[in-house]
DNA sequence: AAATTTATGGCACAGCATGACAGATGACAA
DNA sequence: TTGTCATCTGTCATGCTGTGCCATAAATTT
């Protein structure tokens, strides 16, 4: 990797945490592009450079779960259960999460904060997660040989799949206080699902 | 009905009806608000008096579903199951749309049309689904006698019955004729629902 | 060291959205 | 009808997001 690829990432991250540092101060709203560009150095041409748009910031760990889960997805043999498949690809997901550095947690933990406290940034985040949610759909439609376009069920088992563990992230309102404590409530909500379907509900046919 | 009132409706329609067709014409974002302002003779100003924002426009089916909705599920008896009570609020919501004038028909299925080619418009449309989501939510754990910050399963039970009527208006990609085959779709996708889930899942305890 | 690719900053600009104020218009009572 | 009041509307000013463009600076390659 070359200095420019390092220098990049380096400014990356700096955007990043004085953006998200800037939110939780004074609220999302309230805090400028220019403001945040302005306390790493940079032009807030730049910032855009870097991030396609002010939000972009807050949901950014999307991008990487977005990869994570459908490469986990992937690796799933085809002829699994599709919501059993999915299940485990969240689960991969989750235990990325808990491999990762304390930095990478603790601005996880500041976006989650944010959402958490912002309708409107919530309601984006959702908005980003059925993205990923329209994707998967169209690989378990490949693996259930049916065509997305015409049949709706394997974008349903996608849909319930994310929603389980929307549901997981967003329900402990009151004070995240650490990484461990919040995938143990989408772990709780991952097994409320696994329980709450009639055998092979998700199978073609 | 004042003059006054009868008078404003008579505008927010004008500036429907203008704004729909712009945008199906020349695209949802190469349209602009002065460009609708304009076409129905009012100020910009004016533009946001009616509409909170632009997309607002798009999405101004769901204030009336979300009001639909809701009250239909306050008059389930509340020893019902919630996901069957859901289920049935949301066929209530339907069939009013069935009831439309064929002036509203024509603006839903525009809206429709829109939301569908524009992924953007698709992300609000989601987003704006979820805040009725969370507020059923709270509904749904009071009838359950649950408190929505500690348990799950009321927002779960109600996430799955919302993913079901999105995937359900979704899903149908190509060419939304008219409103009879959307409910068709609709209804199969809670059809779908109806028989996926175990007996007794959404039930507390 | 020169040539080439790529990142950056500054500038201009369009568009969305909001606050403030003044004038127009409907509502209502005398 | 007229006058008063509340409400709606247009105009103006303003802040912020996001993008195109071009010149410059930095890194990469040869």
């Amino acid at each position: 990797m070359g200095l420019r690829e390092r220098k990049k990432e380096k400014t990356r991250l700096a955007i990043l945490d004085a953006a998200l540092d800037l939110f939780l101060e004074q609220g999302y709203e309230t805090t400028t592009v220019e403001q945040i560009a302005g306390s790493v150095e940079i032009s807030a041409r730049t910032f855009f450079r870097y991030f396609t748009s002010k939000e972009h910031v807050v949901l950014w760990f999307h991008d990487h779960s977005e990869e994570v889960v459908t490469e986990a997805l992937q690796r799933r043999p085809e002829d699994e259960p599709p919501f059993q498949s999915l299940l485990h690809a969240l689960r991969v997901m989750l235990s990325e999460f808990n491999d990762a550095t304390p930095e990478e947690t603790e601005r996880f933990l500041k976006m989650q904060r944010l959402i958490e406290n912002n309708p409107a940034l919530a309601g984006k985040s959702v908005a980003r997660g059925v993205e990923t949610e329209r994707r998967m759909a169209v690989e378990v439609a490949r693996r259930q040989g049916l065509d997305p376009a015409v049949h709706q069920l394997p974008h349903l088992v996608v849909a319930y799949a994310m929603a389980t563990v929307r549901v997981g992230f967003e329900c402990p309102r009151p004070k995240v206080t650490g990484m461990g404590e919040m995938f143990e409530r989408v772990d709780a909500a991952l097994m409320l699902a696994e329980r709450s379907f009639r055998p092979g509900w998700d199978l073609a046919g």
